[in-house]
DNA sequence: CATCGTGATGTAATCGGTTTCATCCACGCT
DNA sequence: AGCGTGGATGAAACCGATTACATCACGATG
């Protein structure tokens, strides 16, 4: 052993095969160029001496960097990092790196000065931003890596898309709910300004209008921030409303589960009294009391898409179509027939 | 502009600001070096060229890649994600990257096939390790950079740790429903290799110990894997058990939100016929009904200080201590004195 | 037989920074 | 005046791979 005690580097396995280093990095990169005997020989010296390839300076003369960063609004949030895990997957397969970055982290500062040193070429070879929240303008800087947008979307940015199917999400839940009986129903809907809300909503009038149902007021939709805490919180005001609903189709799954813990609290049965539903199915929905009837999309599969859109736009492709994905009616048991009289009705 | 629309170097920041190269690496990493005019010469070039530096050149240069790596078992599992909310925040501070790898996407490998190549340090500077499943020798092949256990641990491997106090939260378990009362109580366990598992039944059982119970056999306590559906799936064993026990304590928040949906839809109360405790304190465990009494950890606090403890590893410290993180019960609606008379006693 | 093409390989430039080492200059001390 | 000292800076080596280009051997072709 002439090593001293410092990693092999490619000169090391060049020397011991007999053969040149350029020889070397052609025999692991593209095999088929080489001679049958010299990639033996290479393999041979690459066991021997327990070689592994040093990244860094590969991606410098590639000018690569080898990573795709997700920038995520809440870590924290099992709705993400069920995506990040699809996009994982993609990702290992091409042997890239997943760099992610959860932007409420960083939401005190502005978001130029925070996100922007992240943004660059020299951080990595592409984003996935899953954040609706952000401003347009920090991916369109000079020297941004090629971007794409799943699950939430920034209005004005001018990157492929990759999204459940909301609008029709939202005109599911209409539709099932007006089926089981429901005129009176509220919305209880996500932050205002999150391309989620507005389409989910979007898909919800249009679903209740297909029902023959008048087009409902301000008062039939009341905001919350896509938080469980949320959802309790909205608990009193449901309760004080005149006529009170029937029942309550939540922006998600979260909301819908606080809305049902605020209720149950309270006294008021559901379905028995209210029906509640809501949207992304996540994987405490099947298992809370009542299971929770709600809007099923595909989040790994959601990743995985984004990641392979990604890549497509990182070989150059300009491909900036949006992939729409279908969402499915989940038919638990929060919701059921309307009370034969509105509880509150004299 | 002479740019020929290609990212500015430091090569054209030195000539713009009439300086040497080296003077401009000096100006931006170490500026106390530099004579005030030149830095002031240097911090308008860069803002003129629009220079941003290319990490991939410094980090070959430094011997670094500027990330590092956090495994996790299941990334769409929450409780792993808001550890990685606090890895992501300790790391940010410093520049450096998190990248992050599912271990289950790989679990139908090899694990050496499939992770030896990730640890190297050509991939990152330092490994996080949330999955206590794995190989310990997958971390002390040569070239493998510094590892830190966090949450789960892996038995014969000598790295720092940073755990919940496991085995005080199942003593705090034991003593809560023993003081409640009970004295048959049912303890669903984790998978039985894992570290988590081995701890939280010490505890529980020093815990009955405690309360002057006798050692419970065999018979007293039943496997889970930490999901949600394995509580569910518990839960016709748990009633035909004879006596039947008056009180649960899961290993975890999952499985118990799954052994009352089960014991709910068979029409058994809780707590009026059955306690049932968790452990986690995940943020739906706030929110299910009846909302569920818990231990809680701290899981923000425990990755920042997993992140830290790297830190320090990658500067040389040879600190291999293990970091005992408080827990603390939170009491919530799901468990309560036993009924009068064992439910199944004539 | 000369020429050309092709496959396999080596040589050296290259990616874009950091850092060592040398140089230069101003200043203070003897 | 001579000399040492320290601060600021530049020239060039260096990090470890990839790859453009040159070279060479060999077989096919005209």
């Amino acid at each position: 052993m002439s090593d001293h005690n410092r990693p092999p580097r490619i000169h090391d396995v060049a020397k011991m095969a007999g053969v040149s280093v350029a020889t070397v990095s052609r025999a692991m990169s593209n095999p088929a160029i080489v001679s049958e005997a010299t990639r033996k020989a290479v393999e041979d010296a690459i066991a021997a001496t327990g070689y592994t390839l040093n990244l860094t300076a590969r991606n410098l003369r590639q000018q690569q960097v080898g990573g795709v960063l997700a920038l995520v609004p809440n870590l924290a949030n099992p709705f993400f990092s069920q995506i990040l895990a699809g996009i994982s997957e993609v990702l290992r397969q091409r042997g890239l790196s997943l760099l992610v970055m959860d932007t409420t982290s960083v939401a005190d500062q502005p978001a130029l000065a925070a996100l922007g040193p992240y943004l660059n070429r020299s951080r990595s070879d592409g984003v996935i931003v899953l954040d609706g929240s952000l401003d347009p303008d920090l991916f369109t800087r000079p020297g941004c890596p090629p971007v794409v947008q799943a699950c939430e979307w920034i209005d004005g940015l001018d990157a492929p898309r990759v999204l459940a199917d909301n609008v029709e999400g939202g005109r599911l839940a209409a539709r099932h709910l007006t089926r089981l009986g429901h005129r009176h129903i509220l919305h209880m809907t996500g932050p205002a300004p999150n391309s989620l809300t507005a389409s989910r909503r979007q898909g919800f009038l249009q679903g209740l209008a297909e029902a023959g149902l008048p087009e409902p007021g301000p008062a039939d939709s009341i905001p919350g921030n896509f938080e469980t805490r949320s959802g309790v919180e909205a608990v009193p005001r449901i309760l004080a409303m005149d006529p009170r609903p029937t029942a309550i189709f939540c922006d998600n799954d979260e909301m819908a589960i606080g809305v049902i813990h605020g209720l149950t609290m309270t006294g008021v049965a559901v379905p028995g009294d209210i029906s509640v539903m809501g949207f992304d199915n996540i994987e405490m929905s099947g298992f809370c009391l009542p299971p929770l009837t709600t809007i099923r999309q595909y989040r790994t599969r959601l990743g995985r898409r984004a990641a392979e859109l990604l890549l497509d736009r990182m070989q150059g492709s300009d491909d900036r179509r949006t992939v729409i994905l279908d969402v499915e009616l989940m038919e638990r048991a929060s919701t059921a027939p309307p009370p034969a009289r509105a509880p509150n009705t004299p």
